[in-house]
Formats: structure tokens, sequence, C-alpha cells
DNA sequence: TATGAATGAGCCTTCATTCAT
DNA sequence: GATGAATGAAGGCTCATTCAT
């Protein structure tokens, strides 16, 4: 991933054939990663790739280029990968929650999606708003039939609700599962979210009368 | 010729000496928050001041030195703001959690807080984890003693607790509650900071037996 | 499956060899013509004649070459595609100027011409000299003739009579039968071209007795 | 001019106050008429000025400011420095001519005109023409003064008189006094500028009936 | 303390050219 | 003969920083 066999002038060998421009955006997502779209330069990136750097222009246009492509990469990546149980809105919430959002932070824990937590991180507070956001929307209708079903208490708006399952899902994603947490962290994490989605998902079924 | 050019009415100088250097502190802050370390340049903060740039000199070694002046800002503005309520570790918990915490989210709503917010955001996830985790070490005590007597059920593992409390409100703050954020989000963030906090006083409170 | 698939009717491919090198040529004189050489790229040439810029490389050893090869085809153009009148030296000057030296716009006129103009006036200043100088040289023995019989006023300095008709003419060329002239750029020179041919034939000729 | 003094770091001793602004200016039009806009670096501006690159910077926006900001000396500097003579359109024209052109001529002489004739000859096409055009302009007034007054035969229409001025002149300009001419090439010019406007003012004036 | 002028380092990008196919 | 991929060189420009004032 670091190491690179130093291609000679001209074309290498040809092995990785259009697998190159995927090289790069790995390499960029690194580094991107690391130090944030300012303090990262071209010339890191194509280090990494094992290429000089005006190569990576015949991939793609410029920094920032590569930079947009790797967020159209990471946009999907988040929630949407959300798996089965979130696919029709008939799965009852007390199953969905833990197991679905148990999932999710399963896919955090990858490597690369860790790298792209940080990605987003870097971009500054617009990235997550809107992540989170966007993720909300998604997550709507799932809620709402949840609470038109009874499971889930009336009391609470939905929008609340979701919030408060993912909200320290998203906390617990750029504390502990970012580009280089260690192992410990990435447990710790998990530990974190099990205990939260059991919490939450029993929390938002009972009705809150004594609250007052 | 005889008056002296000088019109030497109103406030006397007394503070020009490091009047200059908070002023500095304070476009970097914005400046900071607004691109990330790298992305700001010098020129842009000196051009908020009011200076050239080779006046902030002067007053710092260079633009690192200003990033960390910063920062040592940051840290204690925090959490470790979180008022009177948690000076002692008498107060009861159904009580200090809301409020303390509460007080918390409203300190964090100033504009200030919320460009330290995104200053420390745009540092990278490690500049979250070390905040979260000092936190959480200073909350400790707090935890403990609550669970000692009885406040806290001991199901839970204190640092777990701990942060059930804090990793939704570093949610909040991180896209709520960041430099540009909008009345409504400060609004939204109040809320939900608000409904997280009761319903996290009541779930630690409560023996989880119904888990099984 | 037995069919030949190349439907080889038509012209045979008898010219595709070096026909190429010319495309390449035209498409190079029309960029360095617009550009001039250091800011023409290879890549536009290319794009222009259709294919890859490493294909040129085929025809040619470089940018260089190019443009050397075309300003070979460009020297000879100029003055040289005189046409009859000047074939012989028995020519009645009265005749030759007008008739020549029109023909010689006609010429410039066209498409191809002017772009060679442009290309020698981005050379700078050695172009033209070096041109006008070739020129002259190629008059002289049509103009000592000319003088030798009398027809060529004698007080004038061969040199400065061949100036006296050439030196307008250039001045013409270069400003209105340029690359990107229009149609009434091109009309005005041959309208300033007649007039001037007219005028210095007859001033040629009469002995400037009243100068003194 | 070439040689420089190599200031070391920081701001040199003072002497040359804002007058770096006019060094640059004249390095550029050195650089720039030598070897065209795009041939031209900024490095070679600058190395000429005696400093290095970004200095260049801190006066203008860019390399093409620079370029720009000649041009702007440029235009006035052609004809406009005509002279007295043609101050007054009462000037008879069989004098101004000779008079007024012939100083332009020895204005074109001067080193620096010389280098801007070469740096708009390097412009292409364009820039000649519209050099042309604008002289013809502001010459037009003194023409038609002329006209009416019976001085410049009725014959011939103003711009086309103005051509047969003004034409070789520019053709001379452009082949002999351009930034590298030799005192030859200087002396030349000058000898057939003084030929050309003794002839052309006095064709100007003699009605050409002898035509048909 | 503050500034105008200047600098070394380095960045993103383009260009002419080459290599293997 | 032509192409896709890659490269060394260099170019324009910005940046943090320093110097003399």
């Amino acid at each position: 991933m670091t190491e690179s066999p130093k291609p000679r002038r001209g074309r290498p060998p040809l092995s990785n054939k259009t697998e190159t421009r995927d090289r790069i955006l790995d390499a960029a997502l690194e580094v991107f990663s690391e130090r944030g779209f300012d303090g990262a330069t071209v010339r890191q990136i194509a280090a990494k790739v094992g290429v000089s750097d005006p190569a990576l222009y015949a991939h793609f246009k410029g920094k920032k280029e590569i930079f947009e492509a790797l967020l159209k990469l990471a946009g999907p990546d988040l929630l949407a990968s959300a798996g089965p149980s979130l696919e029709s809105e008939k799965t009852p919430m007390q199953l969905a929650i833990p197991e679905t959002f148990g999932n999710i932070v399963a896919t955090w824990s990858t490597p690369r999606a860790r790298a792209f937590a940080s990605l987003v991180l870097r971009m500054g507070p617009d990235g997550l708003s809107n992540m989170l956001q966007d993720v909300s929307l998604r997550l709507r209708p799932h809620f709402t039939a949840w609470q038109e079903r009874g499971e889930l208490c009336k009391d609470i708006p939905v929008d609340v609700a979701i919030w408060q399952v993912i909200g320290p899902l998203a906390a617990l994603r750029i504390t502990y599962l970012h580009g280089n947490a260690s192992k410990a962290d990435v447990a710790r994490a998990k530990l974190l979210a099990k205990t939260h989605l059991k919490i939450v998902a029993q929390t938002l079924t009972q009705s809150r009368r004594q609250e007052e």
C-alpha cells in the first residue's frame, strides 16, 4: 500500500490496465484523510501510487477532481450499505434497530470506511451535517411506519427519534472509527454501539408517561 | 506648530499592547475554523485584523504558534466550563445531568465556542478523540460517586455511562453547533440536547432488568 | 466470412503514406500562425489533424522539426511565386511592376499564404528582415537591367528603388493579408497595392530633377 | 541593463524606491520583445531585474499584467510622439511630412522604441493592424485639412494618402528598426525614410493627370 | 510595533517526448 | 503508423517568513 514497484520510463509492463485510476483513488483517500484537502499534495498521492505526479493528470483533471471523485464514492458508503433489514419497512423496530445499525457499525469498521470518515471530517462541519441530514431523510419512511404501527412511541417526533439513534452513532464513528483508529478503538466503538442500540431501541418503544 | 499633533483624549493606550494579540487570535479563530490550518493563510488572518501580515510576527513566532495558542484556549473551553453543578460530587445525578450538561450546551452555542468546534473538527479525528477522552477523564469521579451512591445503576460500566451522556452531545456539537450554524441549527441542537438528557438521566437510573 | 471486410472500391491507398505528413503540416501552419511557436502546443496540432499527439512523432522528430519544415515551405512561397513577367529581365519596368507585383499580391491573398504571413510575423523581426533581404537580392538583377536600359531613373540607388516597391507591399501584407484577415482587409490591401504600384512605377521612371 | 547587483535576502538597502516597477517593465520589454509572450518566462524577467520571481508579484498581478502594462506604454509611444509640427493643422504639408515623420523615425530609432516594435510584432497581426489603424485615425484631421487647402491633391482618398505615407514607414520600422537591429540597419532605415518621405510628399502634391 | 519589499520553498499544472504495445 | 500511459523539465504563482526601516 505504501511501497511502490517504481516503474521505469514509459508504459509499465501492463498488468494494471485501467485500474490505475482506482489505485489513485485509494492513495488519495489515504492522503486526503490524513492531511485534509489543503494539506495533501498531489505529489504525495502520486508517490503513494508509485508514479510521478503528472501521471495523475491523465486520469483526473486535477487535484479537486480527485477529491470530488472520492466524495462521490463516500456518499453511498455511509448508511446506504445498511443491509437487508432496512430494505422493507415491515421489519419490526425492536429487531431492525439493533441488527441493522449494528451492521452499519460493522461496515464502518473497515479500514476503507474509516478513512472515508476522516475524509469527511476534514471537510469541516458542512460535510458532516449534509451527511447526517441525508441519512435522516432516508431513514424517515421506516421510522414513520414504525410509529404508525405503534412500535415507536408517539410522544416523540420522528426526526428526534431518528437522531436519538444515529446521532450517537455518528459521534462514535467520528471519535472511534476514523482513519488511524487502533484495534482497541474499534472494539470500544462496537461495544458502545451495541449498548447504545439496545437502550435506544428500548427507550423508543416504551411510552414516556413517567416524564411527568 | 506649537500644539501637540496627538489628540490624546479618551481612552489611554493602556491596553494597546496585548490587545492586538487577542485581536489576532480572534481573527485566526475565524479563519482557521473556516478553512482549516492548511487552507488558512497568514494574509487572511492579518487582513481580518486590519494589519499587514508581517505584523503578526511581532506577536507570534509563526502560523503554527498562532494555531497552538488557539488550541490552548480551546481545550479548557470545551467541557470544563461546565458550571457549578459539577463542582461538587455531591450533586445528585438526576439533577446534575440535565442541568449541568444543559449549561454546557448553552455555552457551546455562543459564536466563539462554535468556531472552536469547527476548529477542532478540522484538525482531524485526533483532535476530537483527545478532547472526548479528556472530558471523560474529568467526568469519571462524578460518575463513580453516583454509582457508589446508587444513583447510577450498577449494571453499566462507568465509562460507558459517561459516553452515553456525552457522546450524543459531541455529535450534536459537531453537526449543529459549528462555526457557521444557522439559528435554526442552534435551536434544534438545544431541543435535541434537552430530550437526550432527560432520557439518558432516566435510563441510567433505572436498573435494566427488563433487558433479559 | 468469405467476403473480404474491406470494401476496396474507389481510390487506392496509394497516398496514405505521406498524406498524413501533409495534413500535419497544414494543421501546424494553422496553429503556429495563430499562436506562434511557443504558444502552440503539439496537442493542438495533433487534435486538428485528428490523431493523438505521439502520432506526430512518427513523421517528425519533434515540434521544432515541424516548424522548420513549415518554414522551408514558406520561404519560396513569398516572392518567388512572382509569375512569368519577372522570368525574363527583358520585360519593361512600366509593365512589369504593376503586373508582376500585382500578381504577387494576389498570391498573398490566398488563405494559405496569409497563414504563412502570420507565421513569419510571429517569428519576430529576423524572420521578416531575412525574407525582405532575400527578395531584394532576387529582384536586383531585374532592377539593374532596368536602370541600365534607362527605364529606371539613375538618380536613385537600385536597392532604394527596390525597397520603394516592395517595402510598402510588405507592410500591406503584414497589416492586411495575415491569417485571420477579413474579406474587407483583403480588398483594401488590393486597392492600396494597386495605387501604390501605379504611383511607384511612375515615380521611379521620371527623373527627379525637381528635387534640387 | 543585463548585469544585476544581486541583493541579499530582505529589503535591499533602499535606493530604488518605487522605481522597481519601472525596472521590471524595462526588463520585461527586453525579454518579451526577444521571445514573445509565450516564449518569455517570469523567471527570465526577474533575473534581468536582479530579483527573484515572486518579487514581481508584489508589483504586478501576473505575467499577463506585466505584458499589458507594457502595451499601455507602447500605444502612445508609436506616433503620438510625433513632435510639434503636427500639433497644429496649419502646418503646410510639404513641410510637415518630411519634418514630422522624419522626427518619428528618429524616435523609432531609440533602443527602447525598437524593443517596442519587436514587442508589438510578436503579438501577431492584430497588434500591428490596430496600431496602424489608430495612427491613421489620428492623422486624418491633418490630411483632411491639407486636402481642403489644396495642398494634397484631390484625386486620392485621404485614407489612401495616409497609407501612402505611413505604410512604408511601418514596413521600415518592422524590418529595420526592431529590437536587435544593427547600427547599419538603423542608418539604412533613416535613409530609406528620407527618400520615401521626399518622394511621397511630392507625389501627393502634384495632381495625377498624367496617369491617363 | 508595524510595514513594504523581497525570498526560498514548494505547489499545481502543462508540455514535449518516450516506451511498450 | 498509431495509441495509452507515463515522465522529466519547467512554468506561473502562492505562501510563510525575514530584513531593513
